[in-house]
DNA sequence: CTTGAAGTATACCGTTCAGTTTACTTCTGG
DNA sequence: CCAGAAGTAAACTGAACGGTATACTTCAAG
């Protein structure tokens, strides 16, 4: 074990198994309210094995917001390249996408806005694991929109992201269709910045 | 005490004492994460006392949060009526405020949507309080552009809503001053409404 | 064939959790 | 003056917490 390199400890099947049922439980239930013990039980996992691969539950707990990131990076990345997409349909993608994601019954918010409401001020290495995403979040967008000829493409990248993370706050308290079509205003604010 | 009624007892002030303790424990450190004997130890009231006002844990959290909607509704009138603003000028003021509170260094974001992180599934009281502040947070918005002449003042007032929610959830998680000015953008929205 | 790492199962550690209970004090209104 | 409500201090309960330790099995590689 000791032995081992970092590849092999990260790739070993275990220790996926064990992030991925600990995101799916961190997302449902938060972080504080899931315990090691409902990790392990459900992850089908001993004790020992768990601390094996994350020395605390903190460590677990950024090892899950970097799945998170990386899952969700996987995911944009196949959406970009399906079809040939202009930019512009690019962000659309992205936000329609995210549309679907929203209205699904079992959405429980950004993981990364989650834990940020739990552990701001606490624990710093969660905390930038968290501003890593949104910053990576934003990236993707300003990239997109670099692409496209624009009078500011940083600020409607920023105005783009604002729609973003406002209807996913808004999604997971309210539940429930929005009264508005979020793609739509994506779009409306790319052209209104085209002119 | 048992034949005292609920006036008398709502306004105690160690009932106040705690819920305002309570309350910016709750804000700085989460729910879960805070306890009891702490929240009591804060407020210099013994444990009895507590429960006697609170039979829960539960039961103290939905209060803080009718205190926290409270509070952010009195704050709201004093802004809409000082001075002799048109209705314009009292939704500005609104985001103008939150301008403010998102750039003070111990903003920790909306207490009801880091609730709703916490509870979201588990605690439909606290669920419904959530719910409720952000249906009256949209309604105080939506009222006001009802008073302006403008074509949708119900998307507006849901596309000024999706605004404030947005930036306050970046705001809790990147920190520092964000690259656009939200008050300047609200304004930019209700113009593009009015023609 | 044996060594050593990977894994399980389980008991255990001290602490903290939400909540209860007992015994006491302090103050106020009839 | 005394009944009763409001309060404190502190011990206590049982469960859950994060984390450790012990003893065992399984299995692949030298």
């Amino acid at each position: 074990m000791e032995n081992m390199d970092n590849t092999k400890m990260k790739r070993s099947p275990k220790r996926e198994q064990i992030v991925t049922t600990a995101f799916e439980l961190f997302k449902e239930n938060g972080f504080y309210a899931t315990g090691v013990d409902q990790i392990m039980r459900t992850a089908e996992v001993s004790k020992r094995t768990l601390y094996k691969y994350f020395p605390s539950k903190n460590d677990l707990i950024v090892a899950v917001l970097e799945y998170y990131r990386k899952s969700y990076r996987d995911k944009v990345n196949d959406l970009l390249e399906q079809g040939q997409k202009t930019s512009k349909e690019k962000i659309l993608a992205i936000f329609d996408d995210a549309m679907t994601w929203f209205d699904d019954a079992n959405f429980h918010g950004c993981l990364a806005v989650n834990a940020m409401a739990e552990f701001s001020g606490k624990e710093q290495t969660i905390e930038n694991s968290c501003q890593d995403f949104k910053q990576w979040e934003l990236g993707v967008i300003r990239n997109l929109t670099e692409e496209i000829s624009v009078s500011d493409p940083e600020t409607l990248a920023f105005k783009l992201f604002i729609l973003l993370e406002g209807m996913s706050s808004i999604a997971q308290v309210t539940k429930g269709k929005p009264p508005v079509d979020m793609t739509l205003m994506a779009n409306e604010l790319i052209e209104s910045y085209m002119s």
